[in-house]
DNA sequence: GACAACATACCAACTGGTTGGTATTTTACG
DNA sequence: CGTAAAATACCAACCAGTTGGTATGTTGTC
């Protein structure tokens, strides 16, 4: 019966911290078993490279962000509009503190590996896009429910399309306010995003009921 | 009269090809000597360290991309709306060809180094923010010309922040066609965006004209 | 005593950066 | 103008430290 293997979990944590601080390639396995108050053995005993670890990390990372948005406040909302601005809106109330404790560890991996490891950069689709597929659904809804149909085609645009939008925005946010040293204009990213999705729906009131 | 050494632009330009295809981290100063055909004595001669390359790179970078949008065509609509539409439009038509070759430089830098060099960071919020400067004008005669006062308060916005937003979409769309590995949703949220600024004058007419 | 979880010690390759030097220009000045 | 001096541009070899990774332990637990 394994310990519950603490090391795994401590090299894990560290990488969060680490690679958002100083990016993936600079992040060296020293530093992250420094970091993580472990050996160099540890780390190679539970990650068989690097690139394994920044493949873990990423997963890691979409298990703790699905935990921690699916117990955000914007769920509750009875209207599916409501509930994707509030959404955004919690995105924006969480730009506070450092910028490695609110950026994004798999936005700044993807732009990195890219090129030299398709494994990270599918990990960091998979959690990127797996949680615009959790916003997808309200917007869908929103714009059933409001008889909202943009067309797919070249001009028109979708839910999914709209909940990717989304992501893109914050990640866009995140590096801005990196080059800037403070998480001002991403919040006003963020309140430009909010008006997007405010104004498309503008037109369109709720139907079966007033407003 | 300076032969115009060749060398100190063969660096900079082989650093825009190496930087944005494995990072700022990981592209070693061998790598650069290699792409530009050139030896690390050369390097070192014309850049003091690594990172007065990258300082020198993301000034180099403001040069070449101020250059390349000058001569872009959106510029000659009478209507400045029109300008800031067309200019949108510009950016999503030339997300042509490999990643490396439409990516940001500079986005790709301050995400890296904005914790461990200040002045990578700031020369790169330099170029986005210069950027984002001849834009802006564009939207601030659009505003005047059609009456639109958001205000700068809290729920507000001035042609400066959606200058500035617009990069921040670019940007994060950048980031999702890397981890997709293509530029297809960087056109879907560039389409987002033009939307948005659509809609935003949508309701505010030209003034003094019909339509 | 078997096996997972860790630690220690080590390695070849590579890191940013330096060295001493040469070839080519540019400048100062008679 | 000519030419000596002074920069500038560039190179090959080298350096100390770091890199990701390995080989060989030791330890605690079933």
């Amino acid at each position: 019966m394994a310990r519950a293997a603490p090391a795994r979990e401590k090299i894990l944590n560290a990488a969060f911290n680490v690679i958002r601080t100083k990016g993936y390639s600079a992040a060296s396995v020293d530093d992250l078993c420094a970091e993580a108050g472990v050996t160099k053995g540890a780390f190679f005993h539970h990650f068989e490279t690097k690139e394994a670890l920044g493949v873990a990390a990423a997963n890691h990372w979409s298990l703790m962000t699905s935990g921690f948005f699916a117990e955000a406040p914007y769920h509750s909302h009875d209207d599916p509009l409501e509930r994707v601005l509030a959404y955004i809106a919690f995105r924006r109330d969480i730009l506070q503190g450092e910028l490695p404790e609110f950026t994004c560890l798999v936005g700044t991996m993807a732009q990195e590996v890219h090129q030299s490891s398709p494994a990270i950069a599918a990990a960091c689709d998979a959690s990127i896009s797996g949680h615009a597929a959790t916003i997808e659904p309200y917007i869908a809804e929103a714009m059933e429910q409001r008889g909202l149909d943009p067309g797919g085609a070249a001009t028109g645009w979708s839910a999914a399309s709209l909940a990717l939008h989304t992501q893109a925005v914050l990640q866009g946010a995140f590096i801005l306010a990196k080059a800037k040293g403070g998480p001002a204009i991403a919040e006003e990213s963020a309140d430009h995003l909010a008006r997007y999705v405010q104004i498309l729906f503008a037109n369109h009131p709720k139907k079966g009921t007033q407003q």
